[in-house]
DNA sequence: AGGCTGAATGCAACCGATTACAAAAACCTA
DNA sequence: TAGGTTTTTGTAATCGGTTGCATTCAGCCT
């Protein structure tokens, strides 16, 4: 009858002490002197002993886990975000949990923010019902976030690299320059937006041709077709898309339906997804430090965690990616140069 | 000082009751009268009663949570899989944990098979140490497997989707097939390997150009480089990778060298990951139901856990996805057609 | 009326660690 | 050597639910 796991006891009346004493070597080994605690490790070694976290935390009252709420887990744009995190949280001893809002109600994920269930959340999804998030553990938001909520962001300024991206385009020669959104509501949609418009009021020339988004890709695919649906010489010379997945989605639609990229259109993106750069044309777009906002976000948990006053929001640099996706407008409409294709040979 | 949350013997001082009645009624209502169940939910809710889960779970010897052991989480080929476990796991109350072990050793990793951390262990990963997953908690492996090791997988059959896979490049007319390989050792570089070379033997064709690779974008981005570091006509005219991402590396790199696809080679991945279909020209592949393999190996392992028996392995169906990227050869040599490109006006 | 059955509830022992407090031991100092 | 520290260890309460067993009581049968 001896395959019960060894509990503390078991350890404790093998070395002939007590269990506080064990406890002690587990969790504050030097108050312990150096001879009864050689005993006590070879009594755990000897009974194969190992803790059970249930009944620490439930001492402690902490669960050990944070819970990373994510829109579509299937996001490849969400798994290098995550892998930031889990690095961080491993390395303190937290679970990661993560909580798929695709695949819950919003009343499931509110349980989530129980401190029975976990010691803080980081919210990845700006979508979610801003009540429910009070009173409970401590949360931080990362990428989007909640209007009306009351904690630390970690995130980039996505007007200003919007801003960068679009006058890049103009610095091109562009004039007629299109924009992809992400959903509407989305702050991240509303603040791309508001950059592309700066940009170009800034440069006195008109807004932007504005077509709907979902940030995926199909719906990428879905403005390409817009686009092309467009007489031609209405058509934006540059397209900037919210996400590089749009920005994939529409030059594989303009490009399937036999122009090219950039001598059709010039394409600009957002996120810099590992895969943009092995495309044809690699795409130009803004990095986003998808592992640091990761790291950054958990940290900052952490800290909150440790009973540290929240940080305020931490602005992460992007960067301007530039391949090639864009060029210069093929202009003087007179020679009609159909010939001209990207410098390829 | 009635910011405590309140415990169940709250709730049972303001219904009247016992905590064993409280108790009951949150786990086991049918015991209790209609009456007194009706009063004891009264008090919940007056005392904004929640239950703690550190607690419950230390009484019923388990955790709550079921741990994804997954190679490298930025992977997007994995976060689906991921996706597919959340929905699973969501829907029976469990929570899903996530350990990358490219941030922990196998030493950390391991801990997250033990009973009290975890209720089971779903392993993505085939290069784990075999050792130390004994005696511990159900665990089912998907996808990758660790040959030493007795436990449900979850699994395609990769010798015959490669298979399926070169057969259609054979009947395309190709004869210099190259196929590029997964990490050595691995079950599924080795399985597709495999079937690669069946495929051609059974046809009486030379065994295939093996190039190494490691399922990531930048190593069939190098495959592609060496393969146009051979002499034209020793390069083979059609080439399978073992991934998806490998064939877009591959395809990039063929492409920025002036090269096209399928006129010069023509390219087969394996997956199917969702980008590819956007690909210019969209890649021919073998489809995973990576979702599927996520709910199946949650469901095995509920399962397991439930106490049921371990099912043996469960092998799910693939798909052979034709689109643009494979063609029949530019045979011929002695016209030398350089102008024949992929139909596209 | 006495006895029996079964439903509803309470008592108190758990689950397995942690830790405040007290007791014991060892070490100093005058 | 008595008294005062400091170090080490043990005792027992505690974290917050769950559940086997005992008890109570209403309803039913003979």
């Amino acid at each position: 009858m001896q395959h019960q796991r060894p509990k503390i006891v078991d350890v404790a009346r093998l070395a002939g002490v007590s269990t506080a004493t064990v406890s002690r070597v587990l969790s504050n080994p030097d108050v312990v002197s150096a001879e009864t605690r050689r005993s006590v490790e070879e009594a755990i070694r000897q009974t194969g002993y190992r803790l059970n976290h249930a009944a620490r935390n439930l001492r402690h009252r902490r669960t050990g886990g944070v819970v990373a709420l994510v829109p579509n887990l299937s996001n490849p744009f969400f798994s290098q975000i995550l892998a930031g995190m889990a690095a961080v949280l491993a390395g303190a001893g937290y679970n990661l949990l993560i909580a798929d809002s695709c695949v819950m109600g919003g009343e499931a994920l509110l349980a989530y923010a129980e401190p029975s269930r976990a010691d803080g959340l980081i919210v990845l999804d700006g979508s979610l019902p801003a009540e429910g998030l009070r009173r409970r553990v401590p949360v931080v938001l990362a990428c989007e976030w909640i209007p009306g909520i009351e904690a630390p962001r970690v995130k980039i300024d996505n007007r200003a690299a919007a801003r960068v991206a679009v006058e890049h385009l103009i610095g091109l020669g562009h004039r007629r320059i299109g924009h992809v959104m992400g959903p509407p509501g989305n702050v991240l949609s509303e603040a791309r937006l508001a950059g592309t418009e700066q940009a170009l009021a800034a440069r006195g020339l008109p807004p932007p041709l504005v077509l709907p988004g979902d940030f995926s890709l199909d719906s990428g695919r879905v403005a390409g077709a817009a686009w092309l649906a467009l007489p031609a010489e209405q058509r934006p010379t540059a397209v900037f898309l919210a996400s590089d997945a749009m920005a994939c989605g529409f030059i594989g639609e303009v490009q399937h339906r036999g122009l090219a990229v950039p001598r059709d259109v010039s394409v600009m993106g957002f996120d810099d997804i590992e895969l943009v750069s092995h495309m044809t044309p690699a795409l130009s777009t803004i990095r986003q430090p998808r592992e640091a906002i990761g790291r950054r976000a958990a940290e900052c948990l952490l800290a909150m965690i440790g009973g540290e006053a929240p940080e305020g929001d931490i602005v992460l640099p992007t960067e301007l990616v530039l391949r090639a996706s864009t060029a210069p407008p093929v202009t003087t409409p007179a020679i009609k140069s159909h010939e001209a294709g990207p410098a390829r040979l």
